[in-house]
DNA sequence: CGCCGGGATATGCCATGGTAGTATCTCACA
DNA sequence: TGTGAGATACTACCATGGCATATCCCGGCG
């Protein structure tokens, strides 16, 4: 468990609490600090970050609503279990909204975002040959991101984000080598260049081809650790 | 402004609080009971409610998620001006959702599904032909609900349904007559026949077509009345 | 007349106390 | 030994109070 006043994850008492939690939390869910079907209490949590229970239960209020965490009224809150039908329907959503978003990108990419999306994948391929997987991760969040935010559909990218933290957490059970960051790059570079020559087809086929590879893993790993599967 | 303790708008003690206030809330938010740019206080909605702030307050974060209402910190809540390009963007990413879903529930539609949307569409001509847009709208949701959850997919109607709203105020502002419901139910005929004899291309298109509606009325509207517009 | 500053007011934000409901554990009893 | 009923210890839920901060208004100064 972690010691009280957990060391490393100070909050800054000048902005809001509630939302600071919220990314915390859910940064320790989808990072298994929070092992699926663990227990939360609104009391224990608000004493381990020393803050009062309030902001703790607002936070896992939008836990709940994405799904990450479930809450049984007057019983307790638990952290959701991985379930396979919940990823497989994440993954189809996700792949529904950022095939529609990535082609429009590529119908009218803006100079920002070409250069934008470029600079990124440079910075992927060093992280990448580093073979680090922590630097390389909010790398290829950002990825997704700047192509939502940078085609003027900021609401996309919330509404990706609601859905993503169910796969992200199947992703972490699978680390990531320095093979596999590569070629997760290649793929990004991919659906760069699709967007950078204006091929809408092609970039959505790109991005579909990409997302799919999540799916290749979660079905082993099913079998390999069933009791945090639900 | 309402009177204290809201006349019809009782809640019930012994479900969750902030649940019932959320949906109250988001309902006269999209009913135009609220308008938009019009200011909410925890305080003063948690009179008129006979509830405390804290359940208020839990479902105004919920409503901000959905941009249903604008949070700035320590300075007020109001409810959220019909952005333009939010209805615009909030349309794609429906249609984006809603044509994937329908695609794959053409593609294996379940008896019961079948069954449920045939009983649908009926009630719908009935309400039509009464010329009644408050019975017709509740059907209107049901259908594209059904679609969602008969496919195995409750997730999505979820994500489509934190969408909808900025729509829906949209739709309320232009009441529907009784042709423009007609019109509705023969459309959601066509997705039905699509769906039943298993045509997933033939879907798509008429979801696809059936959700452009909206946009038809936006433009004039906004030029009608500024004012609620941002 | 216009600009600037200080105080009063209102807001959302966080902390804390009390309550109702549920699960578990214990112990008496069959 | 097995069983059931009651006490207990948790939980999330709601109510309330205090706080920091942003805004507005109004008076004074340039």
């Amino acid at each position: 468990m972690l010691p009280t006043a957990a060391a490393g994850y100070e909050l800054d008492p000048k902005q809001p609490i509630g939302a600071q939690v919220y990314g915390l939390l859910k940064r320790m869910i989808i990072g298994l600090t929070f092992k699926p079907n663990e227990a939360l209490s609104e009391k224990e949590l608000a004493l381990r970050l020393g803050v009062s229970r309030t902001p703790v239960r607002e936070a896992l209020i939008r836990l709940a609503d994405e799904t990450l965490v479930d809450v049984f009224p007057q019983r307790g809150t638990v952290v959701s279990p991985i379930r396979v039908a919940e990823v497989m329907e994440a993954q189809f959503l996700r792949e529904a909204l950022e095939a529609a978003v990535v082609r429009r990108a590529a119908e009218q990419p803006s100079p920002t975002l070409i250069r934008d999306l470029s600079r990124l994948i440079d910075d992927q391929r060093h992280a990448a040959t580093a073979g680090s997987p922590e630097d390389y991760m909010p790398l290829d969040e950002a990825f997704h991101r700047t192509i939502s935010e940078g085609t003027g559909m900021p609401r996309s990218w919330r509404l990706i984000q609601s859905v993503k933290g169910q796969m992200d957490r199947v992703r972490f059970l699978s680390l990531p080598n320095k093979a596999h960051m590569l070629l997760l790059t290649d793929q990004h570079a991919e659906i760069f260049k699709a967007i950078e020559t204006q091929d809408p087809d092609r970039a959505e086929a790109a991005m579909r081809h990409h997302l799919k590879q999540v799916l290749k893993t979660i079905q082993e790993l099913a079998a390999e650790m069933p009791a945090i599967f639900a």
